[in-house]
DNA sequence: AAGTTTCTCAACCGCCGCGCA
DNA sequence: CTGCGCGGCGGTTGAGAAACT
């Protein structure tokens, strides 16, 4: 098409910025709005692009931006959501509020790709490579590999829904603020909201009619929605092996917010940091929500391999380097575990079956 | 202590889709 | 209907930092 560059090559800096450009667009910003992207650098009396200008703004200068390292609960949504949407970085930073895409894209690109691959999972399938992972069989794996691939097309439907609407909605009202399509998927006007939960609702029967083996979903009742309840062998709090998607209706009146509960707010370890000595559990996890392996449930309630498993999932030291052979042998390791089991069943409602 | 390798992440590049004229 | 401008997205790069030899 011929079409001419973004902006003009020459006389433009490239490269890191400096406090002061950062100062001035912030400014800029903060007095005008962004407006034209293009036209801001010449406003705001900076040798920028405009495309640069808007990529140092979403992605660092932004007052909604949560900086430094990511949590646990965060690192288990990226996979979750990698599971399902693979490189679709915006709509994964749609999950998790005031994380960009760009710093979920290295983050993924730098640390969980690489601890995936090294236990063995594939990160982009997110299936077992050697399919021996954590002891699990291999009717287990396929079937867990089925049922994340039906989520996975439910949740591709899901987003092109939410994009849909989200674009119905633009058309009905007035025009949508700059940072929309961080607001687009978790916002739903009531005009449509019922559209939407159309899909939604669908994605739900649907995880009904996938009869997981090791999964059924009960619905009860609520004010405009369903809230899923599980039970799993019978152990209510986790939904095949990842975690699960919940609607809370609460937060802002007539919007419904979807939201994905890893294993861990199931089980009530939710807002626990991530620590150096939490890696254990982290790993555990890992195992989990591969989408093919014991899970993290599995691992902690089945007997023969549970406490082996965990212990080689702790065995992973802050190097890198896993220490195969360093089990349950360690004291504290058990007392870390049975602290975790503790914390796990001390959190589960009185109804529930006991960790044993 | 110095050189080398590896890691991290901000920033760039190019493509794509949408909206407008 | 078509072409163009723009914003957004995902892949990639490269400079600096950290780790290793």
């Amino acid at each position: 098409m011929g079409r001419s560059p973004c902006c003009e090559k020459i006389g433009l800096k490239k490269g890191p910025w400096t406090p002061e450009e950062d100062q001035k667009l912030l400014a800029y910003i903060e007095e005008h709005g962004h407006g034209s992207w293009r036209a801001l650098p010449a406003k705001a009396g900076l040798q920028r692009c405009g495309k640069s200008c808007r990529l140092r703004w979403t992605n660092y200068l932004r007052p909604d931006i949560k900086r430094g390292k990511f949590s646990l609960q965060e690192e288990q949504t990226i996979i979750q959501l990698h599971a399902l949407l693979g490189n679709r970085w915006s709509a994964i930073a749609t999950h998790l509020p005031k994380r960009t895409d760009n710093e979920i894209k290295n983050y993924w690109n730098t640390h969980l790709k690489k601890r995936l691959a090294k236990m063995g999972i594939d990160p982009v399938t997110h299936k077992s490579v050697s399919g021996t992972l954590t002891g699990t069989t291999d009717d287990k794996s396929s079937k867990a590999a089925a049922s994340l691939s039906h989520m996975a097309q439910w949740e591709s439907a899901r987003l092109e829904a939410e994009e849909r609407l989200a674009r119905e909605s633009k058309m009905r009202t007035a025009a949508p603020t700059p940072t929309a399509r961080h607001v687009q998927q978790t916002n739903v006007p009531a005009s449509t909201a019922s559209q939407y939960l159309d899909v939604l609702h669908a994605w739900q029967g649907a995880k009904i009619d996938l009869e997981s083996p090791t999964s059924t979903l009960t619905f009860t009742g609520s004010n405009s929605g369903m809230l899923p309840t599980h039970t799993t062998n019978g152990l209510e709090v986790s939904e095949s092996n990842s975690g699960m998607w919940q609607r809370s209706d609460e937060l802002e009146g007539e919007e419904s917010n979807w939201q994905f509960f890893s294993k861990h707010q199931v089980l009530g370890l939710e807002g626990k940091d991530r620590e150096e000595d939490f890696i254990g559990c982290e790993e555990a996890w890992f195992s989990g929500i591969a989408g093919v392996g014991a899970g993290f449930t599995g691992m902690l309630l089945d007997g023969s391999t549970s406490e082996h498993d965990a212990s080689e999932c702790w065995g992973e030291s802050s190097n890198g380097q896993t220490e195969h052979g360093n089990q349950a042998s360690d004291e504290e390791d058990k007392n870390y575990w049975n602290g975790i089991l503790g914390m796990v069943n001390s959190k589960l409602p009185p109804q529930s079956p006991p960790f044993v």
